[in-house]
RNA sequence: GGUUCCUUAGCUCAACUGAAUAGAGCAUCUGACUACGGAUCAGAAGGUUACAGGUUUGAAUCCUGUAGGAAUCACCA
């Protein structure tokens, strides 16, 4: 039990008793005191006035009186107006210590066979370009979510929808068909997804020119000069082709697509994401048309007169949605029907959170309603993770403009200013494990850079100015780490199942408490899916450590009982570091 | 125009279900290595929480309105 619900039944057995009310002690939530304060946890005793008939300074006291006498674990109590502070018994804090030492998963629950599955779907590129630096946010988001809810207990599939069909696709095909030269990643020592990405982008250059030329000699307007351009012309062919099984373009297709795939793969492994389940858009594209034609009988959709199929969401408060076009082809929300269907097939899912950000929010408010009126009893409480975009100081990105941050060029960046910041601090250190570290602090910089901020919030990313590597950042926390480890490998380590007998002091029993608060960290971050709560949390921890590696010595400590409290206190804060940061994607080096 | 979201220190961000003097980091200024690791620590300065009302013992937080910004309202995905 927890230091705060046993001080949250104590002060509801303490109201009842005193003032003849009931409050559930789930409705008594202690705070943590405030610095300039004394006492562990506060009280704030407003809300029982009206019981006491008393004033705040009066009920705060009475309050307090009967705890002490009442509760073994509060060992004092001071009342400031109307907030009742709670001084936590040492003995207790050891005790709390303790339990969390000898307990090498605190605050981890592990999934058993009753719990629930949830399914998490990020990432989802599409296969004409590399992945830029919202994917960056994106696939961040989704692993270090999934490994919240794998934290929480919950079974957990991490699923990719890969986007490797559609006109853009055949933009890319086209362009190298027509300059490529039968250029591959190999004879071109190029990554496969930046050399498509480049053909993707020489098809949009003379895409326009074809249209400014229209409009200028043939005097069409923007729209009829778009639909008309020999270029776009092709590429619809291209794609009528692939949707026919056209052997020639499927296997130009295959082959190129494979090359993105053969990408893609480098840029995830260096992410330190994975998928437990890959589904591609060509296999899945048309499986919602069946429900979506279900629909019609259900008076759910309609057809128009030129067999376009709907459906109506007026009654919703939204629009009519088109589900399939006149031709009878696809549009994206029929696919993710679809895609949805088939993905209840293959798992036993319980929930459904979609990564996607918030530029789909309307899309997912349909989609939710569309599976709900279908029958499927998961579209009512499918989640959509809405995560905001990254912005850079001139605003959007935009690959049109050349503004698009870079994947691969950002993780570079980031371990190549890794390696330059610890070049001296390590001469002795071998070069592989240099090249080791300075990739976990890289990517840790990058990783806690993007994790700490609010998932809805749009954020900002100043591409001048290097991410920092220092203050509330993600080499703040390992360097911590790194220090605490280097001084227990000193002492040559520590039995975390020892009972430590020294009395901690105020510092050492307020850091005690922020490690419990571990486990109720990772049980927010989980109900509220955010791993910004978690950043924030490692942060403070710490902080609150390194205030506290300043002011007391450890190893130099003479008196024996301190040392071991010290010495364990240590290694716990270092392995909820850990683990905390595991939570994030983080990895922690040993020495930095 | 409709819908949804956002606006907190010069900048980037916090503040769990309403609670004490709204907290950090960066940048600026000052101080701490014969020291268990200075990627650290301590201090100074920096705020009418966009604005105006309302509810409440108490509002950055809840409600209404206004201003500013973003996304979306595609037979793209």
């Amino acid at each position: 039990m927890t230091v705060e619900t046993i001080i949250s039944r104590a002060v509801s057995n303490a109201l009842k008793e005193l003032y003849g009310i009931d409050v559930a002690p789930e409705k008594i939530v202690p705070q943590q005191t405030r610095k300039e304060f004394e006492g562990n946890l506060t009280i704030v005793v407003f809300p029982w006035l009206k019981a006491s008939h008393k004033s705040p300074e009066v009920t705060g006291a009475e309050i307090g009186e009967w705890l002490v006498k009442n509760e073994p674990a509060v060992e004092k109590y001071n009342v400031v107006k109307g907030f009742l502070n709670l001084s936590v018994n040492p003995t207790f804090w050891l005790t709390v210590l303790h339990s969390i030492a000898e307990d090498p998963n605190y605050g981890i629950k592990a999934a058993d066979e009753n719990s629930d599955l949830v399914m998490v779907e990020y990432s989802s590129p599409n296969t004409n370009k590399p992945l830029h630096l919202g994917h960056v946010r994106n696939n961040l988001l989704g692993y270090s979510l999934s490994c919240i809810l794998a934290a929480n207990g919950h079974k957990v599939v991490k699923t990719n929808i890969v986007n490797d069909r559609g006109i853009h696709i055949c933009k890319s095909m086209l362009a190298w068909q027509k300059w490529g030269n039968d250029v591959t990643p190999e004879s071109s020592g190029k990554k496969g997804d930046h050399l498509i990405g480049d053909f993707y982008v020489a098809f949009d250059r003379h895409y326009r020119e074809q249209v400014k030329e229209l409009m200028e000699k043939e005097n069409m307007t923007e729209d009829e000069a778009k639909a008309n351009a020999p270029l776009m012309l092709e590429a619809r062919e291209m794609l009528r082709k692939w949707e026919a099984g056209d052997p020639e373009v499927r296997e130009l297709w295959k082959t190129m697509n494979g090359w993105v795939y053969d990408g893609f793969d480098e840029t995830y492994k260096r992410l330190g994401v994975d998928f437990d389940k890959i589904y591609y858009e060509s296999d899945t594209y048309l499986e919602g048309k069946d429900l979506v034609l279900g629909g019609i009988e259900k008076g759910i959709m309609y057809r128009k007169d030129d067999g376009s199929v709907w459906a109506d969401l007026t009654g919703d408060g939204l629009d009519h949605k088109l589900l399939l076009r006149a031709d009878g082809t696809s549009v994206y929300m029929t696919q993710d029907i679809g895609t949805a269907k088939l993905r209840y097939q293959d798992y036993p899912i319980d929930k459904m959170i979609y990564v996607v950000g918030n530029e789909q929010n309307y899309h997912f408010q349909v989609l939710s309603l569309l599976l709900d009126k279908l029958g499927f009893k998961w579209g009512k409480d499918l989640t959509h993770f809405s995560y905001g975009m990254v912005e850079l100081p001139e605003g959007k990105m935009k690959s049109r403009e050349g503004t698009v941050v870079d994947a691969d060029d950002l993780l570079d960046k980031m371990v190549a200013d890794a390696k330059e910041m610890s070049a001296d601090r390590f001469a002795d250190m071998p070069a592989e494990e240099a090249a080791e570290v300075a990739r976990m602090v890289g990517l840790g910089a990058l990783k806690y850079f993007l994790l700490k901020v609010d998932p809805k919030k749009n954020m900002l990313f100043n591409p001048k100015e290097s991410i920092d590597f220092n203050g509330n950042t993600g080499p703040f926390l390992q360097y911590t780490y790194a220090r605490i480890r280097s001084v227990l490998r000193k002492a040559g380590g520590v039995d975390m199942d020892m009972m430590p007998k020294a009395e901690p002091n105020e510092k050492e029993s307020t850091l005690i408490q922020k490690v419990a608060d571990f486990k109720s960290v990772v049980e927010e971050a989980g109900r509220s899916y955010s791993p910004a709560l978690i950043a924030n949390y490692c942060y403070d921890l710490a902080k609150e450590y390194n205030q506290f590696y300043h002011d007391y010595s450890i190893l130099k400590e003479e008196n024996e009982d301190v040392k071991q409290l010290r010495l364990l206190l240590s290694a716990v804060v270092a392995r909820t570091l850990k683990a905390g940061v595991g939570l994030l994607g983080m990895e922690m080096p040993e020495r930095m």
